[in-house]
DNA sequence: TGTCCACGTCT
DNA sequence: AAGACGTGGAC
């Protein structure tokens, strides 16, 4: 039996990660959920572990700012998920709800996240389908497809067993981050081999059946360091939505197809749909833009996203 | 080097 | 419904 065979194989291999805790913590869970989508376990646990130490309740949370949220939230990406996180915790602070569907109406909360906290956090029978679920239920059910995230949802809805609905989602998950792995996975390791429709083929590798993706264009801008008699270093802060939103950033020309002529060092990022070359030149006229003034000691207390991190790394 | 992970949510 | 939205590490 599919539940069984999965509960069994969870017990004795999950991971001991900093959210799964006994009993269940809600703002442990909703955190973690929210940090987890599209960000891999081993980047999240220092920013868990972060934000649990200087955060430890959904009420100490709820006091905080966004700007001293962003802070602890750099590097981690999507930063509109921050901002979600900020106005969430003061609604959750007041009322933790307990289903799927009020979950889901939540900030940052969507179909998946809903489900995993609902099933996780509550015990409540949900199905959360993640990148990880798709992978593992498209393969045993050999669904051919394409982008078969809907179809996957209605399978594992009959799977779902009475009891430990939260230890059968995150086993799902951990067999698809442990055993049914993207590349080469690890099917003489898994508890579902012997029903699976993929392996029967032995074709793995060709499930899930996605569409090809398409090529990132470039973007070219030039950076500008603005640096004081005194050492200082001009930032400003970003609009509140959109890329990077309420993120610091030094000044930069707009950032367009055209390339640059390069002046000064060079730094390359890439970004969810575009690649980003950026030309990095000193400016003379400290009154130039408008902004703040920022000692180097003094950097780590901004919230800076990594492209500006490499811009700025040395100064 | 470039691609994939990475369906997750919002607009 | 399709595009916007980060990052880093594996391969």
């Amino acid at each position: 039996m599919f539940s069984n065979a999965l509960l069994a194989w969870y017990d004795k291999n999950k991971r001991h990660l900093p959210w799964r805790i006994s009993p269940s913590n809600p703002y442990y869970t909703w955190l973690s959920e929210i940090m987890l989508q599209q960000t891999t376990v081993v980047t999240v646990i220092p920013y868990f572990d972060k934000f649990v130490e200087k955060w430890p309740t959904i009420q100490c949370l709820a006091a905080a700012s966004l700007d001293e949220i962003l802070v602890e939230w750099q590097g981690l990406g999507y930063y509109s998920r921050a901002r979600n996180l900020c106005q969430c915790a003061k609604l959750l602070a007041e009322h933790f709800p307990v289903t799927e569907e009020e979950l889901s109406k939540l900030p940052g909360v969507g179909p998946y996240t809903a489900a995993a906290i609902a099933s996780i956090a509550f015990g409540q029978k949900a199905a959360a389908v993640d990148g990880n679920v798709v992978r593992v239920l498209s393969r045993y059910f050999a669904i051919t497809t394409v982008n078969p995230a809907k179809d996957v949802k209605e399978k594992l809805l009959p799977l779902l067993p009475e009891k430990r609905c939260g230890d059968f989602t995150q086993g799902l998950m951990e067999l698809g981050a442990l055993i049914c792995r993207p590349k080469s996975p690890l099917c003489s390791a898994c508890p579902l081999q012997q029903d699976c429709g993929a392996y029967a083929l032995r074709k793995m590798e060709d499930f899930p059946q996605m569409a090809p993706k398409q090529k990132l264009p470039t973007r070219y801008t030039t950076a500008f360091i603005l640096k004081r008699d005194d050492g200082a270093i001009l930032l400003r802060k970003r609009p509140p939505q959109g890329l990077l939103g309420g993120m610091m950033e030094v000044p930069t020309t707009p950032w367009e197809e055209i390339p640059h002529e390069k002046k000064g060092r060079r730094v390359r990022h890439t970004f969810t749909h575009f690649h980003l070359e950026v030309d990095v030149c000193p400016h003379k006229d400290i009154r130039a833009f408008e902004g703040i003034w920022v000692m180097p000691q003094d950097l780590k207390k901004y919230a800076l996203p990594t492209l500006m991190k490499k811009i700025l790394k040395g100064e």
